[in-house]
DNA sequence: CGCCTACTTGATTGTCGTCAAGTGGCGTGG
DNA sequence: CCACGCCACTTGACGACAATCAAGTAGGCG
């Protein structure tokens, strides 16, 4: 398995787990090598994307989980009004489409947010796969239990926070994933909009402009158009009050 | 866990979820009988809990799951500055501590609203009742997956809903539960206090009181105490449903 | 009976949403 | 290549909804 970072995973063909650098974020963690081989086998059904380009949408029959390789996407429900209500962003190594399985369709559109690639994996398939090993089934298990916490911190920031600290958590956990990945933590880019982020964190587009502004005002970022670079992490952090989301080093200190 | 002698009503007892008549709501639909069996071996360690007695905390390592069988339970968590953000309430038929076996310990608190018996599940023994499964093995994730939905619809609740759009979900949403549970629709109590919904809905205790006053004059519902009589539920549907920031129709109907 | 907690009600403040106008980047078409 | 328009974003002024502060009421329980 080549242990290239670089974008090099296409072509994608059926079966090219092993040239997909983000299997071990995937779902093969601590599998046999039979067991790794039976899930390439019925993971590496690959998809390409450009911007904009809609991989399931909402009350849509549910076949796929997807596992994003590279890009990003959102996943959002329509409210009453037509408006978007923007769920979660998805990074490379997420996997989208855990939320389907209850109810047998999609409960949300899941759009990319510029040029993305994921792995289709047929659900059926990946739950008789599971049926043959513990490993894997837990892993699942261990997946979508890690959604929800995550879904659940994001609730107490929701429920809680002020503007300024919703705008610092989200860079926070951004920086934090950027790190986890290998990437700079300090300088990125926001795959998504302004709008985008506004609805994600339920605030009006003109708050996370200003705030955004206010905070590069204070040194504690500098923003350009997508681009961010964090400046004062102490700061940052100190501002987003520190029971932040995801797979951070920060959660697992635990309390 | 010392078997309680105060247990009258129930005969918890080892092996005893056929007395139990949330068998059905529990993990058990759609399994052979010898599944069944093994089911009951393993879930049926009871426990019974007195009004604000916890049931987890936060940080504790996760052994348990636990399947409620009477009573009503609250999870939350504690934010930095010390205060409870009530994540869910969970009553009769639900399963609390899904969110834990990713990190491997609570990530909430869990505490019951009055008296309570739960039904505590080793997840061990459960995932180990898995493997041989299909059927029982689906079914534990599309329970995390309706958890996760549910989480989700929420989130488009608290993003885009003010304050009497919210205390309506959050009554329309209650009113259902009873009804598919075979209670009254229009008749029932509320187990948590004020301060829980406002926590649990992102508003102030005082915005929840003023709100459900509101809705008691405008003849929607009926409240006294913790009673709920929910008068005209076309109206609280409506109301539920529909967000009118600006011009407003509904606040026009408010008074 | 009196205390404590839960809840209600009222008055005032503040944060953020809304409305409105303006800027800048970018693609399109002339 | 520039002009144009579109869209995303920014910035400012204002107002609304809900939070906060502050009393006051009502049950529950010792």
């Amino acid at each position: 398995m080549s242990r290239d970072t670089r974008v090099v995973q296409f072509p994608l063909q059926s079966g090219q787990c092993q040239s997909c650098d983000r299997a071990s974020v995937c779902l093969g963690q601590g599998l046999s090598d039979t067991e790794t081989h039976e899930l390439l086998n019925i993971s590496a059904v690959p998809k390409l994307l450009k911007r904009g380009q809609e991989l399931f949408s909402e009350g849509h029959a549910f076949d796929y989980l997807y596992a994003v390789r590279s890009g990003a996407f959102k996943t959002y429900k329509i409210t009453p009004e037509g408006e978007e209500q923007i769920i979660d962003f998805h990074l490379p190594g997420d996997l989208i489409g855990f939320n389907a399985v209850a109810r047998g369709y999609y409960t949300c559109h899941a759009v990319s947010l510029d040029t993305a690639s994921v792995c289709a994996i047929r659900f059926r398939d990946l739950a008789t796969l599971c049926t043959g090993s513990i490993r894997l089934q837990e892993t699942m298990l261990k997946r979508i239990s890690a959604l929800m916490a995550r879904e659940e911190d994001f609730l107490v920031t929701i429920g809680t926070k002020s503007a300024t600290q919703r705008l610092a958590s989200f860079l926070v956990t951004l920086s934090n994933y950027y790190l986890n990945r290998g990437f700079s933590s300090t300088n990125f880019t926001l795959p998504m909009s302004r709008t985008d982020i506004a609805s994600y964190l339920s605030l009006a587009v003109e708050t996370v402009s200003r705030t955004l502004t206010r905070l590069q005002h204070d040194k504690v970022i500098a923003v350009k158009r997508n681009s961010v670079e964090i400046k004062n992490h102490e700061r940052l952090h100190a501002l987003a009050g520190f029971r932040l989301t995801g797979i951070t080093p920060v959660a697992d200190m635990l309390h």
